[in-house]
DNA sequence: AGCCTGACTTGAGGATCATTCAAGATGACG
DNA sequence: CGTCATCTTGAATGATCCTCAAGTCAGGCT
């Protein structure tokens, strides 16, 4: 009987940790399919079943819950003991963001950090998951968030305005409606567990409309189902701003408003003596500082170019 | 950058315990060629050396140290974790032994135990080496030696006597010398620490010769040894019995001294509800039985059948 | 009740990879 | 100097793993 992969085992562990195959799929860099075939010749390996499927996902079965409870802390420990083995290349850098950062702020400049770096080598990870430094291989990540991520080192780049954001088509559907009074706009959720939209109607005024059309756990999420014209979206401009000038976007009315969130570079203390993470840290600090001097046309009163 | 593939490091793991391709490419039955790739191509992988190769098997380097130090323990407890997942079938029994008592003693005898056990599924691992239970997917062993194992059950099958052999061809060069005395003869270390020739030459009398021809780490390599007539074995009589049967060997003499060594059925307190464990056990104490009845041919004074 | 969506399943095929084989190198030992 | 045990390395082959495509199923919404 030839000995059972850890490999596979490994797999278990990331499924049970993410709860979902797709998500964890998408950390392995596989398919579903493959992640299916997995767990399925596992569980016929072990002659046990693991793994619950269901609409929403996986759970573990009792089974399931004490071999992961037997091998997942060593699991944790091999890949913490790996980590240090990717830092031998200072010239590679591992580096994970949503997708909305990503393609919408990062990607357009990235050929100025090619062509200003040439020998640091990049490479970029997209997920809406926050990455776990402890145990995944990646060197430093783009966050949304207020910078208190303990452990971390955080360095802020800017800030972020929130406005109400739709479709052309959207706007053309509600016909004359008034689009600084959003009372009667279907809207979708936000995602942020504070709910910015009841900030947004406490400051510019207006009756908070009290359901909404969707309610969504990502931003990418939310923006993707207001590209869809599903409802009104509180955008972010930062990520929005490529959709808006493109005009896939409209922004109803002209009240930005300021949030504490706002974008950073995060990276563990065992990337510090990364030196193609300081060369990449310079750089992006820089381009973050000239991004923040455009973007007074979201602050209150600002003088907005005719277009 | 894929992910580091933990069986890889799992095999790293096996060479760094055993100190040897070759050992460690017997446990993981694989050729050596096959676990030298796999060890070259986890060195590059990671851009560090591991192992320093040499012509008395391998060592590790102060990296090699430090990556085993870090993972050895987590691979330990996943082994342990996974040994619970080989009992759900009782109908198949893994069971290890030496090759010496593998071949003359047990396989002679199989035909009866599927005769009488037909549903016992038997896998059978041949190796010199001690099987060590807490991580290892074997269900019992047969050993040879004092039975004091801590942590392990012993059941005694049979003892052990020892006797001179050599082939017809030595004799043959050895002219006229006297087969009782054999203190020119050319003698073949003896494995045990305690060196039994001094047992055996302080018993029937005669100069212990200073030097060995030659001297081994394991009965099997001395009996191979001996096999090819370089020298004069001590032979245990219940593995060797067969070669003398078949002529390929021949006793010196009729002194057959008995050792506080003999034959045991070993197994970990984890075995002990394997119900297929069970009925071997039953089958093998009761060969056992009869075997011993008819080895009072070893004792001393015995009548010896002429043939 | 019907439809849509997200999540997982399954069989087949192709590409990749892991293992063996064969020939070789190297150091220790007699 | 010859032998032996141990490991190395390139090439070839068979096995395996992953993707693709088509499918099922449950939950949510209209």
């Amino acid at each position: 009987m030839t000995r059972l992969s850890l490999d596979l085992l490994q797999q278990f562990v990331l499924v049970a940790r993410h709860g979902k195959l797709s998500r964890a799929a998408e950390q392995a860099h596989l398919t579903v399919s493959a992640l299916s075939h997995q767990m399925r010749q596992l569980e016929e390996r072990l002659g046990r079943r693991l793994l619950e499927r269901g609409p929403r996902g996986v759970s573990l079965t009792v089974e399931g819950c004490r071999l992961f409870d037997a091998v997942g802390v060593h699991f944790d420990g091999i890949e913490h003991a790996l980590l240090r083995y990717r830092e031998y290349r200072h010239d590679a850098l591992t580096l994970s963001a949503s997708p909305g950062i990503m393609s919408s702020w990062l990607m357009p400049r990235l050929p100025r950090m090619v062509a200003s770096h040439p020998d640091l080598e990049l490479n970029l990870q997209s997920s809406s998951a926050l990455v776990d430094f402890e145990r995944e291989p990646v060197d430093c990540a783009l966050r949304y968030g207020r910078g208190e991520w303990p452990g971390l080192h955080a360095d802020r780049l800017f800030a972020e305005w929130l406005a109400p954001v739709a479709t052309p088509e959207l706007v053309a559907r509600m016909g004359g409606a008034n689009p600084e009074d959003l009372s009667d706009w279907p809207l979708l959720g936000d995602p942020n567990p504070a709910d910015r939209w009841r900030d947004w109607f406490a400051r510019y005024g207006g009756r908070l409309p009290s359901r909404r059309v969707a309610n969504f756990d990502s931003l990418d999420a939310a923006r993707h189902a207001a590209l869809e014209g599903l409802g009104v979206g509180l955008g972010r401009m930062v990520t929005s701003k490529s959709l808006i000038d493109a005009g896939m976007l409209v922004v109803l009315g002209h009240n930005y408003m300021p949030v504490p969130e706002a974008y950073w570079l995060v990276y563990p203390p065992r990337s510090q003596e990364h030196r193609g993470l300081q060369a990449f840290r310079e750089w992006l600090l820089a381009e973050a500082k000239t991004f923040r001097e455009q973007m007074h046309v979201w602050e209150p009163d600002a003088v907005l170019p005719v277009a």
